[in-house]
RNA sequence: GCGGCCGUAGUCUAGUCUGGUAGGACUUCGGCCUCCCGAGCCGGCGACCCGGGUUCAAAUCCCGGCGGCCGCACCA
């Protein structure tokens, strides 16, 4: 089997992935009735692996800094991805060769053949797109034949709610606008404080069209959205006191412009200094990305951060940044986004709802300003103007003070529409407003994680061959079955011995497996290869003075302690405490 | 969606051209054996992607579909 693949050397994707349904980690879903692309089912190894990961997203921005979980439907009704902008943005015009079949994006084809810029283009609809590919006479560049009409290709997965057919509703394409509908409710939460952050994790649809890239690009997927609200004019970031000196791989713009993937190191400091990075939380999110990724276990020097083009940024984006993870079929990949959505979600939903969502924030001191104010004088107003005095108090409220007063210097009247009003009317006082904050919507950093490739990428990135076996050494705090058990052999006690181990181990809150098939090597081979960190084995001395051996996944060596040890020199171990070499004595080979 | 290649147990594969009982290896399971790294022996489970057609007879030939890989396109 390993010797196989050696010979063939597929790319680690392959190997990945045979690994993955072989050992359990993840498969196509609907394989009995022939399989669905796009879908996938995690087994019990691969749903392990995918909550520690995401627990470890958690522990980072939920537990250390104080982001919100929520948990939102993925369903939502029409309005909420009109508002966003998805059904408009969330789409591409394509066109059909009528002779030889193949698809284009309309868009990119006046663009090449007819040499539209990218932003005239985009503003066409379907029936200007098909009389500018008429005019400028655009051929299929395969074959040269005409085309037929543009059609739209909606990429969100669409449904009705409810019997009715007009109920329009969307599949989420991003988890994002569940947290952005319900900021007032949020924003209370947070105590009516900036900035604070809220974090969802759930499956998201997008209906790709052909999507065959495994767990690299799904139909449904999982997706991490936090969304970071701050006051865009306090860019104070306390985050950059920890983050601040981190390094960063940029991949800029301006060097994409130039044709040139020039890689700038730089601190995150150092990157705001520079204007790279417009937003400080944006860099500091950025840093704690990169972190994560380490700690899943790719390496600084195989992440990116790629800064997107105007043109490839989503509607909502004001700057972009993909963080990349180097692989092995395809190169760089992306693994999460960091786009500055400024105040463009919730102005769309305060527009869309007539919900004011703005946020009111008080100034330190009360900015004491002196305002002329028109007091209406309703006691001479009443027996001149009767029944219309009401209208006119309302009108007085709206006209300018200043204007009014200089009409009275001028002429000793003004007119309100037909009504003449004289200085007796009236009073211009000077007075004293007190502004005592002010009200704004918030602007918003996203940082936005795909699970599912964070699975991939720690698989690959733990896929080791060791003497011809595979090993999947993953850090140990996300393995998906941290201890496994195990009898030398399988009679004389054993056995029994083994099990009541396992069993404590079990109570004490360990993630265990026991396993007595087959000889000793044997089941050291088959947890290696589902990456279990620890390998316990109950040999004839247990017996005689209640000593084990620990074994390592990584370096196949074996320390020895007694069995009462064991829980706290593995709790420590797991949380990374203490090493291997502290679990017990070396035993010689 | 298009084009090329492909589809036999969990995995790798023989058989397909030339139609006639689907065979092997690994894995897995049970047993024996086994004092630390996929050892050995015995036994068991397990497959022709789906549908239609041709034929006495289809894994094999024909048609359609589904799925995979590679390329194109797409990836907000």
């Amino acid at each position: 089997m390993v010797e196989n693949l050696e010979r063939q050397a597929p790319d680690k994707f392959t190997v990945i992935n045979e690994l993955a349904r072989r050992r359990g980690f993840f498969w196509q879903s609907y394989e009995i009735y022939g399989g669905v692309g796009g879908f996938v089912t995690y087994g019990f190894l691969g749903a392990k692996l995918k909550q520690n990961i995401e627990n470890k997203l958690r522990e980072i921005f939920v537990k250390k800094l104080g982001i919100m979980e929520i948990e939102a439907p993925i369903i939502a009704p029409g309005k909420v991805f009109e508002a966003s902008g998805h059904v408009d943005h969330f789409k591409e015009p394509m066109v059909e060769c009528l002779n030889c079949k193949r698809r284009f994006r309309a868009d990119h084809l006046l663009e090449e053949t007819a040499k539209l810029s990218a932003s005239d283009v985009e503003k066409l609809n379907l029936e200007e797109l098909k009389e500018a590919i008429k005019e400028h006479n655009v051929r299929c560049p395969e074959c040269g034949g005409t085309f037929g009409e543009p059609k739209h290709f909606l990429t969100m997965f669409k449904t009705t709610i409810g019997p009715y057919s007009e109920a329009v509703g969307y599949g989420r394409p991003e988890a994002a606008q569940g947290i952005f509908v319900e900021f007032r409710r949020l924003y209370e939460m947070a105590r009516e404080k900036l900035p604070f952050g809220v974090m969802q994790m759930g499956h998201a649809l997008r209906n790709e069209i052909s999507p065959r890239q495994g767990l690299i690009r799904l139909r449904e997927f999982t997706i991490v959205d936090i969304e970071f609200f701050f006051d865009p004019e306090d860019p104070n970031c306390y985050l950059l006191e920890d983050v601040g000196d981190e390094t960063l791989r940029l991949v800029l713009a301006e060097s994409k412009l130039r044709g040139s993937e020039e890689i700038v190191e730089i601190t995150v400091k150092e990157a705001l200094e520079k204007g790279y990075i417009k937003v400080a939380w944006q860099a500091a999110f950025m840093a704690l990305a990169k972190r994560l990724l380490m700690e899943l276990g790719v390496p600084a020097e195989n992440q990116r951060f790629i800064e997107k083009l105007p043109w490839e940024r989503a509607h909502y984006s004001l700057q972009s940044f993909d963080q990349e993870v180097y692989v092995d079929r395809w190169g760089w990949i992306e693994v999460s986004g960091h786009a500055y959505r400024t105040d463009y979600d919730l102005k769309q939903h305060m527009q869309f709802s007539g919900v004011d969502i703005r946020v009111f924030k008080e100034y330190e001191k009360p900015i004491v300003k002196e305002k002329k104010v028109i007091k209406p004088l309703m006691a001479k107003l009443g027996p001149a103007f009767k029944q219309e005095t009401q209208k006119i108090a309302e009108m007085l409220s709206e006209v300018d003070p200043e204007e009014v007063e200089a009409l009275f210097k001028a002429k000793g009247y003004f007119m309100l529409g037909k009504h003449k009003i004289s200085p007796e009317h009236v009073e211009i006082t000077t007075c004293k407003m007190e502004e005592r904050g002010r009200r704004f919507i918030p602007h918003v950093v996203e940082p936005s994680f795909g699970s599912d490739r964070l699975v991939y990428v720690t698989l690959e990135y733990a896929y080791r061959v060791k003497e011809g076996r595979v090993v999947l050494s993953f850090p140990r705090d996300i393995a998906p079955i941290q201890v496994g058990v195990y009898p030398l052999v399988s009679k004389d006690g054993l056995p029994e011995k083994a099990l009541q181990v396992y069993k404590m181990l079990i109570d004490e809150g360990f993630t265990a497996e026991y396993d007595e098939a087959g000889s000793i090597g044997r089941r050291y081979a088959r947890a290696d290869e589902v990456g279990i960190p620890l390998g316990v084995t109950i040999d004839y001395d247990t017996l005689k003075d209640d000593t084990v051996t620990i074994r390592d996944r990584d370096t196949w060596k074996q320390v020895r302690n007694s069995i009462n040890v064991l829980p706290e020199l593995l709790h420590k171990y797991f949380r990374k405490k203490v090493e291997f070499k502290d679990l017990g004595t070396l035993v010689k080979e």
